[in-house]
DNA sequence: TTGACATATTCCCATATAGGAATATATATT
DNA sequence: AATATATATTCCTATATGGGAATATGTCAA
């Protein structure tokens, strides 16, 4: 079997640097594929390409503006990724949680068991 | 070009469904190869080489012990994913901050202003 | 040393890229 | 209708995959 598909799911939309890229400038605002092609210096093709693929997991939203498209960023496609990255925030170290809980175990050792 | 090789960074290496359930199993206990695969039901090659691209990112570290070499997940590389996504919060839907934004700047317009 | 057990590596192949180049499609303007 | 502008699609190719099968490597036990 081969690798899975760009399209898949957002996991593997976003695992190509520069669709983040774009998906940062969509955040802040809704753009033309143009400017896209200045911001990040890719060549027209490439965008419209990366744009299709985030198009198909839903990762932006589009609308026509004239010839012009307007791309936007649909950032609850992303949140999936961060609730299953911050199943794993217990683990991080030098993290308030953790201190908090070190000072809790502490504090019980403290006053005996 | 083609596309990015699976170890050049943790987004690339979680795209991998299998290789995000390995992380979840050695987020909670440290195990050895064996465990893993009967838990993912992967053959055993499978889950060394999973293994490998998860090590070559800083996913998870290993330490030998006798014959079993014991795997568990290294989460402080998988913050950096986090945080990337977290950029994107304040646009969720249905979020808690949100809706508190909503409420400040409905109290400024009764205000007049 | 020999054999059993645990894990890693190599070889194979069908599949999916990402970008470059060229072209097609769609809309606005005159 | 003809042209310019904006975007999408197609064709090409080098490259990397994930799993299956077979095999190599490493460690313990007798």
């Amino acid at each position: 079997m081969a690798r899975a598909a760009t399209t898949s799911d957002a996991f593997n939309a976003v695992a190509e640097p520069r669709r983040r890229e774009i998906l940062e400038y969509l955040a802040v605002a809704e753009l033309p594929v143009g400017d896209l092609v200045v911001r990040t210096g890719l060549e027209q093709p490439s965008v419209s390409k990366h744009l299709k693929v985030l198009r198909d997991v839903g990762l932006v939203r589009v609308r026509r503006n004239g010839r012009h498209m307007m791309y936007r960023t649909n950032a609850d496609e992303i949140r999936p990724l961060y609730e299953w990255t911050k199943t794993f925030e217990r683990l991080w170290a030098h993290q308030l949680l953790r201190v908090k809980e070190r000072a809790e175990s502490k504090e019980k050792s403290l006053k005996g068991e």
